[in-house]
DNA sequence: ATTTAAACGAGACGGTACGTCTGGTCTTGTA
DNA sequence: TACAAGACCAGACGTACCGTCTCGTTTAAAT
């Protein structure tokens, strides 16, 4: 579905030369789109947002961005996502902090207002184009699998439990987050919604 | 939003008598409108879905479908949802059996194929419709209530850790079905996916 | 092509009853559009002109020219056209008169400002489309019988030549008139035209 | 409009000499491009011609086309009038001839494939834009002084009647061709056509 | 041999109209 | 009053084409 793979894989080196001919794009127009359907995103929300709208705060045309993305979905994920930290930021040897760093970290990703207004509606439309489903979770594979890691390295310092499985772990910890932002719209989720989060999924919720 | 609440609550005794005048409406009609709904939304997803569609699959038209329902998200939550399990269905007593129990209970739920079609579109209306969302999240009070109950109950016992918040285990429970629902498109959720969740949220992830 | 034919036959005795159900169309819509394109054509001309443009100033949308005309050469060719006189308005017996009348005629219809605006781009339109073609043309039926009919007559009065063909002397007729004001942006064909070109008609350029 | 004039007098002595200087164009792409369009003109028409497709197969690209003509019909008038006839065929003396053969000239032009297929998307642009109008007129420049001559020598030899207007004839002659043409789409013009014609130009309708 | 200026292939660009689709409302005639 | 039917408003959709522009490359003539 993507319009053009070109802004996926500018680099991929399947040959010595891409040879790229033709009139170059203009790259001022990509990074003003992008922004456009980020402000537009925050200020009146997925469903009203529209490509002709987008177009003209970028000061650009329809055209123009039907040639980079294919869809609506395809651009607001590329907007929402700039950038997912596929790193956890904490020094290792603490799988608590880890964990604790991770929820944080969900948090924050899921709370930007950026990412709140897009995805309820990426989320609809992933559900109706596995392609775009693929492509959006991509986008998330350094996490999971930065997850993955500090998980097994826990694991053999005897921290964690073996019967953890890391998938679980990450949905235990992506879908409380994503429910909670998903049931408070507007509000924010704070530190001790956090530490709260936290002390279920490291103690578990028995005595 | 509701065009007519008296299709939920037929006889609200609000007076003495509604006084109901003119033709009255055709019960099989709601339930053929509900029907062609779940069907279509099963074949073709909430997004391909239209008013007109199932109104000619329920052998009626666009009017009769509006008289009932204000908008297609109403209708299509109607459809998905028509009955929440409001209780646990086991023998209180046992916390951990309690967890497990309402685990597969919200897998039950989002994993049938109604409400796996219906549910991301939904979600996606109701970031945009604050009444959409507080209609359909009181469709899951009893859900709420009943988890909350059984956590106090276990407290008291001793069985729960003091510190769970009864919100923050919803979250947990109900986001990780719901994350798993969706990064699975069309693949089921087993008995193995319940007991690694269960494990986690019970024990926690810390040896 | 045509969109609905119900405007151009209504009432056509196809049975007893054509059973009107459903919403009937507004007629004062259709006049509004007819009404608004004949501006337009007027002020800015046939390529110029869209169905937006005409949906905005008749106070409709889209969807209803639409409805009517399933595209700009249909609706243009109706509000271009919307009555040609079927009838030569002199007494009959002078088969002279008779020529002049036509060549008037055809004057008056070819240099109306709605017909110049829009004639060129319908000539365009009916090349490439012979079903407008063959609904132009039976516009026309009316006009192309009287002169035939007027032919026939003063053949048998003598006062015509025998030789004749009504169809050569229609393309000459209406031919000329077309060229002529084709050739002739925004000038007016006057009287003395009407003369010059009746007398080569009747007489021919012989001596 | 014109581009550049230079396909048209390319030797027009302006100055002493216009210094040609970089890479010459390649005449063969002129040749391939005049080619294209005529082949693309008859095939598909007018309307349904694109600058792109014409550049497709003529082996070359839009660029190399508007460096050459200024617009789709510049270069559409072009290609379908490579050469009108800029004089009559038949020996002097005879102006009943005379008119016959300007009758079969107008129609062999009108009628050849290319024409037929270009002509009436000419008028459209044309009637819009009055420089096209006057560039493709000028192409019938020759065939009018001819007509006018012709005629000139006819009235003093007192074969043509004196009141005979030399632009009314041209109309006359033209259009009846014109409109021959436009109500016959894909049918031949023959030679009775011709003679019924020009028997109504010559002796006029009236006995 | 080098410079220069324009032609060339390729394709992005702005602009604009197209005809379609959907959601949700309104207006008929009939039951 | 419900109902079937379908017209209505409003507005986004994605496509297509026009004519312009910007690359990097090639080709001749002038230096």
């Amino acid at each position: 579905m993507k319009a053009d793979p070109s802004s996926v894989d500018k680099t991929r080196g399947a040959g010595p030369k891409p040879a790229p001919v033709g009139r170059p794009r203009d790259p001022r127009i990509d990074a003003a789109i992008l922004r456009a359907t980020a402000e537009l995103l925050a200020e009146i929300g997925y469903a009203n947002l529209t490509m002709a709208a987008v177009a003209e705060r970028a000061g650009t045309t329809k055209t123009a961005l039907y040639r980079r993305w294919s869809s609506k979905a395809e651009l607001v994920h590329e907007a929402a996502f700039p950038a997912v930290p596929s790193a956890i930021q904490t020094p290792p040897g603490d799988f608590a902090a880890d964990i604790r760093a991770m929820v944080a970290a969900a948090r924050d990703v899921f709370t930007s207002p950026v990412v709140r207004a897009a995805l309820p509606g990426l989320i609809a439309d992933m559900a109706a184009d596995p392609e775009l489903n693929r492509r959006v979770m991509a986008r998330f594979a350094g996490v999971f699998g930065a997850v993955r890691e500090r998980l097994a390295e826990a694991r053999d310092r005897g921290e964690a439990r073996a019967d953890v499985d890391p998938d679980r772990l990450v949905e235990a910890i992506g879908g409380a987050t994503l429910l909670a932002m998903l049931l408070r719209p507007g509000e924010p989720l704070g530190d001790d919604w956090v530490d709260q989060t936290t002390a279920i999924l490291i103690h578990g919720a028995l005595a």
